[in-house]
DNA sequence: ATTTCTGATGTTATCGATAACAAGTTTTAC
DNA sequence: GTAAAACTTGTTATCGATAACATCAGAAAT
């Protein structure tokens, strides 16, 4: 392992001199760090971040806090991590996955928090590391999500756009704030076209809304788009829709929300409005790394817009 | 925070002595043990594991390689990664998470790698970290993986039992150990009932199996089970005898593999063998830490028992 | 021309822990 | 009873980097 000390020597110049090349490049000659720019190509030199982290008094880790249970969960938590561990890993940071079973707020340098729900706002608060949330929040904390009121424009005005006639919204019958932004959107997009809203709630479990819909078919006329607020419930939708005998998508339409695996996996696939999950991870790391270098400051949103992904569960 | 120091400090010793409580207790006396052990208790010291990976040379990271694509594959990883990151915490290791996307085998102190094919043990063997393999694999690396031989034979014995004349494996097109074991138990119980194996295979996914078992469909008689391994694959023979109006569990049963969120939203939801992936991954990073803190010592196999979950989809 | 200031670089101490060695004490052995 | 061995604890140096201070040269100011 070559370290600064190896640069220092041959680039001429003290230890100081290189570690201030690093962290300081103003206070130091052009010439001077040429040479030692030269010496740390050549020596192949990579700081050590474990001696950095000492002298700072880091850890190097940022752990993630999953708060609601994963079997239950959408598997998008893996692009998720993805996302951060790309951003943390050019930054020589490394990750901690803390969920349920391993709850320890134990040493690190900052958190990233999702799946949160309303009561967890309490003991957040509490906490003194530099946090970021994934998923919307209304409480002034810094966070990244996706547009989803955006997302329920979209997938509604796609639906009218494609004639359908009855757009019934499916929401996941949690108060939370992408929920409800999500709905906002579509009400949105109705109230502009003069249509009426209708919206259904239900837990996020595929057989449960497919059992209602097959219970209530009589209710649901031809040229009915269904917009869901997750791909979990289209999926449930589309099969009740094809016990039901009606054709997808021409008298039929599914629209998901999410894009992740279970928009593959649906037969036929779904259409579905896309989240970029991987990238928001990213974005999460990004913005706490920040908020960890200046001083816990606040950062504000980040949103990103999603993308309608088109399928075949719309004509 | 409290350091070394303090605690030497509160219980009249030298750091040295504190060190040697707690890397070396043998070579301390009972009684300044006793001291120290309370010292540390009433300050609350935790050492600093940055400190030490410094003097040890160590990094405190394990990097999670995943060699195949994320979106392809079973939404597992996320489990595995909550299993080796709880052992990792309570070692004070931290993780990276490698991707294609993301290639670089940086610092750290050794691998968990998961996904290999083939191709891929050209390199492995270049690898001198240790490292600890995710699957099962015939080179006599270090691995731990479900003990797939016996999951087929789980499902195949059930289905026999459960009356089902007809008992067809449907395997992945891959040539992989975990597929040729899992062939291997289906075939071994097959043949010690007297019955003939017949085997189909195809890529892993959903819709090309549910195409295939259509477009052949007056090949299956009544009473016929589909011993499948994956769930991917079980979801879409599901979906395709459903098609056909073929009963499930009565005339048709289907049996999974894995348990890993896709048994859940199936519809009915599926009978398959379970393998407890979290687990799994607390065995690799115990392996590992063991292999780092043994001087990369060859640990052997550690194969766990798969279990049946009995579901919808059999009589 | 002398003093003061500024900017670039080097020296020293430090972060928190541990290995290697040193020193002091006790035990064992003949 | 004394020398050697065994054991216990303390001292010093070190891991790789950085902050704080020291130094020195040249520019600016008087």
């Amino acid at each position: 392992m070559t370290t600064l000390k190896d640069v220092a020597d041959q680039a001429h110049v003290s230890r100081m001199t290189v570690s201030r090349v690093i962290n300081h490049p103003d206070k130091v000659t052009e010439e001077v760090k040429q040479l030692v720019y030269q010496a740390m190509q050549s020596l192949d030199y990579h700081p050590n971040a474990m001696a950095r982290a000492l002298v700072n008094n880091r850890t190097q880790i940022i752990k993630l806090l999953v708060l609601e249970e994963m079997t239950t969960v959408e598997p998008y938590y893996m692009n998720l991590l993805t996302g951060i561990s790309k951003v943390l890993e050019e930054h020589q940071y490394a990750l901690q996955l803390v969920t349920e079973n391993s709850f320890e707020i134990g040493t690190c340098d900052g958190y990233i928090i999702t799946g949160m729900r309303d009561e967890d706002y309490q003991w957040i608060k509490e906490l003194t590391l530099p946090f970021v949330l994934f998923g919307e929040n209304r409480y002034g904390y810094d966070f990244v999500d996706s547009d989803n009121k955006m997302g329920g424009q979209i997938g509604t005005r796609y639906a009218i756009q494609r004639g359908y006639k009855h757009l019934i919204y499916v929401g996941i019958d949690l108060a939370e704030p992408f929920e409800y932004s999500r709905e906002a959107g579509y009400i949105q997009v109705m109230q502009e076209n003069g249509l009426e809203p209708q919206i259904i709630r239900s837990v996020n479990h595929s057989t449960q809304i497919q059992n209602y819909i097959s219970e209530h078919w009589s209710e649901f006329e031809e040229n009915t788009v269904f917009i869901s607020a997750s791909d979990r419930l289209a999926l449930g939708i589309e099969r009740a829709i094809i016990a039901q005998k009606g054709s997808i998508p021409e008298q039929y339409g599914v629209i998901g929300h999410d894009s992740v695996f279970l928009d593959q996996v649906a037969f036929p696939k779904l259409t579905t409005i896309k989240q970029e999950v991987s990238k928001m991870g990213g974005l999460c790391a990004k913005m706490l790394l920040d908020k960890i270098n200046n001083g816990n400051q606040l950062q504000g949103k980040c949103v990103i817009e999603p993308q309608l992904v088109v399928r075949g569960t719309t004509k």
